[in-house]
DNA sequence: ACAATAATCTATTAAATCCATAGACCTTAA
DNA sequence: TTAAGGTCTATGGATTTAATAGATTATTGT
């Protein structure tokens, strides 16, 4: 499971994306619009300002805007951001790899090759999943 | 990620599962084996039990053994079992269902989609996985 | 220059979860 | 009847997660 500080992220970032190119907007908009704690949030998109996924704009008028185009901004690298490792085992993560302390040999595992099939596709699909990918599912769903 | 817990789990199915059919295995062998703390792996055997996937027997010579044939028993089941969810959002869990307090729309959200996709996707994979098979990937391995 | 605004930074706390251990008790086989 | 080994209850520490509070710094409009 995702925790809500990475749910809190995505809603934040798609929030931003939808006002992509119209300037700043302060975190207590965003915090009241989508029912996330403002202080939580502050800290969130300080983060995500950090990693260079954010922008910011301090006094009257700041706020924060997207610092990337809504196309280049995906799930996969939010994820990683906000709660790190996407694969299910360490041993098969590709960005916070670890040595199994059960498996006596890694190379003659037979449970590793499940999980990274299950890797693979997780990324591919949340590789794939852009900002304005999303956008763009929420208005076909609203035409409905 | 998976808990120890689960990792513990999935690692004593396959230790049983090589052993099937050939009476009961006790804890302490396990644990050894497999490099798992003994007092943590009673209570995951007891849980297993507990769900009706392993069967034990007290007393001298008693011990843990499958329940079911290992070609029944898959990954998925048992990381429901151990860890509950496989979703990563509680909005698209097919077990553990919850609303999302962010969206104000469910049948709205464009977020929602990606992750039904992971969803079916790992619990396919995940399905698939039976301790059987993992033998035989385990042997085949060991070939080469 | 000044007041208002809004992000930034530092600390702290409450709650939950994870991992592990201890010990008493019950059951079975030899 | 004794030793082996599963069952059950309880507890404790460490870590992570979620949230809050307060002081500080930067920017803007007037």
């Amino acid at each position: 499971m995702l925790s809500k500080k990475c749910k809190y992220a995505i809603h934040a970032l798609v929030y931003l994306a939808e006002r992509y190119q119209e300037g700043p907007v302060h975190i207590k908009e965003i915090a009241e619009k989508r029912n996330i704690p403002k202080k939580f949030l502050e800290a969130i998109l300080l983060e995500l300002r950090n990693a260079k996924v954010l922008h910011s704009k301090k006094g009257k008028g700041g706020g924060y805007y997207l610092y990337q185009k809504p196309s280049d901004v995906n799930l996969m690298e939010i994820i990683r951001l906000m709660d790190g490792a996407i694969a299910l085992l360490p041993c098969v993560s590709l960005n916070y790899y670890e040595v199994c302390d059960e498996c006596r040999n890694e190379k003659v595992c037979g449970i590793r090759d499940t999980f990274l099939k299950v890797r693979d596709e997780t990324l591919a699909i949340l590789g794939g999943s852009t900002l304005d990918k999303i956008l763009k599912r929420e208005k076909a769903l609203r035409a409905k």
